[in-house]
DNA sequence: GAAGAATACTTTATACCTCAACTGACTCGT
DNA sequence: ACGAGTCAGTTGAGGTATAAAGTATTCTTC
């Protein structure tokens, strides 16, 4: 066995650790979020996700800004938006300079509820995240950055 | 505005970033993984996640065992692992020592396919990490584990 | 300026996922 | 024993998710 080898399945190995953890740790926060959510504002997860997206963008974005915003399939944002619609959280408008797409922004009444859910999720997040010094966080992001901006489609 | 608010904000704002760059990063490796089983394995990932774990317990795990591994619901199991036994690649045995439980593993066929795939994943990993030093995965996941070993239900 | 390619979005089928309620089985105190 | 409480797991309803196919619209290119 040569040393290179060695260190070569110590990194796969390593990394493929890193990914684990990723993917328990997001998944524990997911949940944890979830559920106070649910418990304090009656909204799942994925509807608050694009309602703070929407209420980061007052002048309104399109179904595929927030897909891509959410790196989540297209699809998927047509039902979410509907319910939030439904519910009164948000509005569709038709653009006329592309008749294809539409404008979705936060209603009066989802802005008056985000003014608040934005900070108070905020506080979650920092209670969640209590044990992360400020350098640790800054260091994390830019791991997290690093992952993400590989080359791919 | 006195400086201790300051750096508190300042800390909450760097966290909140973190928890969203993870959950993108995380998102966007799903992705990537999610293609890659579906081409050449025609596997969904979940159903990955199940067959990787059940194959690192060859002994057998119990359904709630693999819902705590894998941090989801107990439901969820539930069907994962009915369209993997309905595809042959796991089974189930009912425990004499507790006949509310059952033992799940991988198949005789599933041993098999894991047996390629848990290597084949690996280099995906590798290849999808490859600007992850092992330092900053060793870093990272020990700030991963702070994240989760905060004290909660 | 019309055919063809590309774009924005929806729809459908299938699979996932949580939560709450439920069933059946174990435990333990009395 | 035996009933209250607990525990393993399933079920059903509602809400995500993706992929693939489809619709309408816009762009492109000759």
């Amino acid at each position: 066995m040569t040393p290179l080898r060695t260190n070569a399945t110590s990194v796969a190995k390593e990394r493929l650790r890193l990914w684990l953890n990723m993917l328990k740790a997001v998944r524990h926060v997911e949940n944890d979020v979830r559920e106070r959510l649910r418990a304090q504002y009656q909204m799942t997860l994925p509807q608050f996700d694009v309602m703070a997206t929407l209420h980061n963008h007052p002048e309104g974005l399109r179904m595929s800004d927030l897909s891509q915003q959410l790196v989540v399939s297209n699809g998927n944002v047509t039902g979410i938006v509907e319910r939030l619609v439904a519910d009164g959280l948000a509005e569709r408008e038709n653009l006329e300079s592309d008749r294809r797409a539409s404008l979705v922004r936060v209603s009066e009444k989802g802005n008056a509820l985000m003014d608040e859910m934005v900070v108070v999720h905020r506080e979650w997040i920092d209670e969640i995240f209590q044990d992360i010094s400020e350098p640790d966080a800054a260091r994390a992001i830019s791991i997290m950055l690093d992952i993400r901006q590989r080359r791919c489609a």
